[in-house]
DNA sequence: ATGTCACAGTATCTGTGA
């Protein structure tokens, strides 16, 4: 049976459940992986994504940070979350469909302003935490899995605005992609957006900051949908909702989708 | 390109993170 799956960080799933369920009811993806919940798990606004089918949840969440939620048509089987670089912060929860698929949703830490580890500690902590995924995954070859989330990290040269103007920036600095190409290498990923999608600039966040994020269009591709070596043949119909980073009270980024034939 | 958001804590603003 087919199944799709998006992707998206929500940047508060309190204070955006309208569009959240707007996001249900207009595209249902039969698996919705969220990062930024910013909510303890007891507080996710659970009842109306449930009447609208999603009956099904696992989630990690803390008061105000981070915080990642798998809501699910389908059962979903809570695997557990792995706390990489020692953090603390609930950034990883894993789960598994009943075909046994195994679902990974990721929010890497973001990385502070400087690309310097010596300088900004939290460069630092988001270079560790991607090399813990390389050794995680390199122990625990994954099969028949997907990894979706915001990892915070654009890796190709049409995956941002301007490839030249943004080599020292956060999120698309040489020594990022490096690491980001090592725990892709490690557990066999394959990126299933740019499998599908491999030619063009392709964005799933624009800041806030910018006067017209639209007509700007100075994006980055931060979220990701990756598959396992042994399934990524089954993925297809990969897109982004553009359209999302335009609604009401909107997050800064936009959904990312593909539907895999398992 | 220092601009816009969200949240905690204490409070109706300041600091932090993104």
């Amino acid at each position: 049976m087919p199944f799709t799956l998006a992707t998206w960080n929500i940047n508060s799933v309190r204070l955006r459940e309208p569009i959240v369920a707007k996001l249900l009811s207009e595209e249902a993806p039969d698996v919705l992986c969220l990062q930024e919940c910013k909510s303890p798990v007891e507080k996710i606004p659970t009842e109306g994504f449930a009447a609208l089918g999603y009956t099904h949840m696992i989630a990690r969440g803390q008061k105000g940070y981070n915080g990642v939620a798998i809501l699910s048509k389908l059962p979903i089987e809570d695997l557990g979350d792995k706390d990489f670089a020692g953090l603390g912060h609930a950034r990883h929860v894993a789960g598994r469909l009943e075909n046994g698929t195994v679902i990974h949703n990721f929010y890497v830490p973001a990385g502070g302003d400087v690309p310097d580890r010596k300088v900004n500690e939290k460069f630092g902590q988001k270079l560790d935490y991607l090399t813990d995924m390389r050794d995680w995954f390199k122990s625990e070859r994954p099969e028949k899995s997907i990894l979706v989330g915001d990892l915070n990290i654009a890796p190709r040269e049409d995956d941002v605005w301007s490839h030249k103007q943004l080599l020292k920036v956060v999120s698309h600095t040489p020594i990022e992609v490096e690491h980001f190409g090592d725990v892709m290498e490690a557990g066999g990923w394959s990126d299933v957006t740019r499998a599908d999608i491999p030619k063009g600039q392709l964005y799933s966040w624009w800041s806030y900051r910018a006067r017209d994020w639209d007509a700007a269009d100075k994006g980055r591709r931060l979220d990701h949908i990756w598959a396992s070596a042994d399934i990524a043949s089954a993925a297809h119909s990969s897109r982004i909702l553009r359209d999302a980073r335009g609604w009401e009270k909107p997050s800064d980024h936009a959904p990312v989708f593909a539907t895999f034939d398992l």
